[in-house]
DNA sequence: AAAATTTTGTGAAAGGAGTCACATAATTGA
DNA sequence: TCAATTATGTGACTCCTTTCACAAAATTTT
């Protein structure tokens, strides 16, 4: 297949199709058609093919896909082959349950480090819910534990008002990718990325889709 | 205009423009064009302009937009002039963070009831961080309590085993509306709408972009 | 009061994304 | 071995979304 842009929606629709894959291993299927991954994930079969056709050929015409193969192919597309090195920044209610949500872990994202400016919660408190608890280190330590732990990814879960703040540490610490859950638009230089998780932002669509039906 | 089916993606910008509108409010800022508002929030100023237009003529040529008024339009669109009464199902790590988020009360959400199948949770618990605390109830009463408390929306953050299940009983509830942070597809009948909140796929794009560059 | 300026609202054009339909390839069964 | 069956991969088509470009309307300047 020639090179074609990649799109976005492409992406986001292969991490369906990986949990899809996930819950089909785990179940014990070996072979999986694109109409049967397509009803599971809930889009088009020509959809599936279409999306994989981006990045190689992975099906056997008449049989279908190895689900074990086909879903080492796309963590391999995703990135998803190694483990990503994760801090959270913010230790409040939302950084809190962040830090002992265990299904990162299944998902080759690890939380390595956490941070916070409040002296309260910085001194001696760890999440004890991990088996290996994390401890919580002043914010100003940043830059000197991301070199050191090797942090890739960062997880903003302070006051709004501070993210734009904490983003321009985070950027100064070469920390490339941010997931941002403060609901307000950051900026960072190019080379690094920004994804948001603005929940009142998917209430809003459900609320609309409500009051207009 | 004539009318024209209205796209998703105008509706999740909607929510964003209401964003950025009120943080303009705040800093007493009156009047907006299109231009300024499409800065803020990273589109194109043309496709402001088209978005509003799906539903009204809200600006003033030569001038721009009453912020005020713009975002009293904006909400009124998104269905958000009206309180919307929500359950939270789960009342785990990230059940008890969105209990105690308090920006879903200022964007006219209203957590009225909150529900666990753990007894010990069940038993005396309540969220201490709301001025008004909330009881954790029973998940067997969640049809009588819909009933009772106008429960339009649910949010589902039990694991992903159970959330299938729960929709069914939130179905069975009349509440029409689900937010569902459980990372599984959950299917629900016709009038019903399901939105989801997939972190770990937005972390799968953040990880894809980052090793795609 | 007329010209210059600003900024909206929108038809038309361009660009992307999703679906269809079928040639192609593998397997199964006779 | 060959026909029948199954299911992929992909060009062509359709549909949807975004951007462009400009007339229309309000304001400001001369
Ligand atoms: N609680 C939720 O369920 C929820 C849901 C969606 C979005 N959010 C958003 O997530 C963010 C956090 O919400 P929360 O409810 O956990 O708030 P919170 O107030 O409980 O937690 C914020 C934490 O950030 C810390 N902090 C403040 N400034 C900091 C800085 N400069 N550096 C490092 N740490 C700093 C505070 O000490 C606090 O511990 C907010 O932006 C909120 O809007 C929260
Ligand atoms: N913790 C996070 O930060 C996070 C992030 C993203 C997604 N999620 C997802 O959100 C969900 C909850 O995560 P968590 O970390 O809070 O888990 P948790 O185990 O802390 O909480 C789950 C809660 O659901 C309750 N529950 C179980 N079955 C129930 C039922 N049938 N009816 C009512 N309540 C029931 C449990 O008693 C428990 O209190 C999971 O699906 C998880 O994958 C969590």
């Amino acid at each position: 297949m020639k090179y074609q842009k990649i799109p976005e929606a492409t992406i986001r629709r292969l991490s369906r199709y990986s949990r899809c894959l996930e819950e089909m291993e785990q179940g014990g299927e070996k072979v999986v058609s694109s109409a049967q991954l397509a009803s599971k994930c809930m889009v088009n079969p020509a959809q599936v093919r279409k999306d994989l056709a981006y990045f190689g050929e992975f099906g056997i015409r008449g049989v279908g896909y190895y689900v074990k193969d086909l879903l080492a192919s796309i963590k391999k597309v995703l990135g998803l082959n190694k483990e990503w090195r994760m801090a959270v920044i913010g230790i409040g209610n939302l950084g809190s349950a962040l830090l002992s949500y265990k299904d990162f872990l299944k998902q080759n994202y690890k939380i390595v480090a956490a941070f916070d400016i409040d002296p309260q919660k910085v001194i001696g408190r760890v999440s004890e819910k991990l088996g290996k608890p994390v401890e919580i280190l002043h914010i100003s330590r940043i830059k000197e534990v991301a070199k050191e732990r090797k942090i890739e990814i960062a997880l903003i879960t302070t006051p709004p008002s501070e993210a734009q703040s904490v983003a321009n540490l985070l950027v100064e610490a070469g920390i490339r990718g941010i997931l941002n859950f403060a609901p307000t638009q950051i900026t960072v230089p190019e080379g690094f990325v920004v994804k948001d998780v603005f929940f009142t932002n998917i209430l809003d669509n459900l609320a609309y889709l409500l009051s207009s039906s």
